[in-house]
This record gives C-alpha cells, structure tokens and sequence, in this order.
DNA sequence: TGGCTGATGCGA
DNA sequence: CGCATCAGCCAA
C-alpha cells in the first residue's frame, strides 16, 4: 500500500524517520523499476536544528521545498557529485525532513547494478546516500516530486519493525552543527547488511 | 584495515 | 570556501 499524504504531515520527524524503517521506496524513471526496503533513515528538525539546511529559516532556491506541506521529495547535490534524498514532512512552513540513507534492494536490481556500475550485489550498492541514489536514478528532476506520485513513491508492505529492532546514534557527517551533532536522530535495522555504517 | 585525498557543483 | 559523499590509493 503506498503511503499517504497524511504519514508524512505529521508533526513529529524523528518519529517519522524511524516509521519510515521498513518501509519500502521506489522509483519509475522512463518505465524502469527500482527501488527496495529502507534500512537506515536521518532526522532533520528544521529551523532550531543547526544541522539542518533551513536552519534559522533559511529560505533560498534550494530550501524553499523543504516549508512546502509534508509529502514531497527534497534532492540536492553534496560534494558536486551526489544528489541525497530526503522527504519533507510536518505541516507548511515547517522544515523539516528525512534524509534515507540507505535501503535493502528489491526490485530492479539488475538496472541498479547498471547504474552503479557493478557486476554482483555487494551492500555497497545502496548503502549510503549518495550510491543509493545513483541506484534508484534519482536527481534533481525529482525535487520537489510528489511522494503519493507515480515517479517516486513510498509503499508499506506490513514488514513488523519493532523498536527493539532500531539502533540510533549521531547524523552522520554533521560535525559543523554544534550540540546538535550529538542528537541520536540517525536510525538504523540493527544487524541488517545494506546499513551504510555499522556505527 | 584504515586513513588520506581527489573529484566536483553550488550555496553562502 | 566548505559541504548531510565515495572510491581508490597507499602504508602497514
């Protein structure tokens, strides 16, 4: 079942990016399939987070989807290289967002060898902002898409993640946010694989 | 096995 | 100028 508007307008990012482990996302870029289950998420808390890209509402070309009503996809580019995923939550005018970080691939696996260039499935082929979204053929033509779309969506396929499941820890290459660089808002499946850091 | 570094676009 | 990254290199 794919996810409704209504998962991702709720107030609380942190609980939304440790709901979103388990869930499974996909992309259909020119009629290929891709995509799989979600292993490992990141919070962002908007305008008091200095971790986060709207921090003190800040308000430019690349951020202004992020104030947008919870349920688009926000793609930016890091290093000149990779253009990470997150996905806008909470009401209009609140900022916040969940960077996935990594997934377990599920289908079209042979595209995403392809795209990544590689022979067999290794976990490197998802794990890890940057290379999952290599994988799924994800790029700015994405930003601000509309999750309940039909070019890159969120489905709940009733995989049980109980809490005992979940590690956290810090975000991940964050160091400049202060205090905030100690918040546990990164989320992970304990034990499973394709997590892109063991801690 | 682990640390360093180059590649590279763009926001501030 | 430095970044919500990654892979390839080299030393051990």
């Amino acid at each position: 079942m794919k996810l409704p508007k209504s998962f991702y307008t709720r107030p609380d990012v942190v609980q939304v990016a440790q709901e979103l482990l388990g869930k499974y996302l996909f992309t259909n870029i020119n009629g290929i399939l891709t995509g799989g289950m979600i292993v490992e998420t990141e919070a962002y808390s908007g305008e008091n987070d200095q971790a986060c890209h709207a921090h003190l509402n800040r308000r430019t070309q690349r951020t202004e989807i992020m104030y947008h009503e919870g349920g688009v996809a926000y793609v930016y580019l890091v290093y000149g290289i990779y253009h990470l995923f997150n996905i806008i939550t909470n009401r209009q005018d609140s900022a916040d967002a969940v960077l996935v970080r990594a997934i377990e691939p599920q289908e079209g696996i042979e595209e995403m060898l392809l795209r990544r260039n590689m022979a067999i499935p290794k976990p490197n082929l998802t794990a890890g902002p940057g290379v999952m979204s290599v994988a799924l053929g994800i790029n700015k033509k994405l930003y601000g898409a509309d999750l309940t779309g039909d070019t890159v969506w969120l489905e709940d396929r009733g995989t049980p993640i109980a809490s005992a499941d979940i590690a956290t820890g810090p975000r991940i290459g964050i160091d400049y946010a202060g205090e905030d660089a100690q918040l546990p808002w990164r989320f992970w499946l304990k034990g499973n694989k394709w997590v892109s850091r063991k801690r």
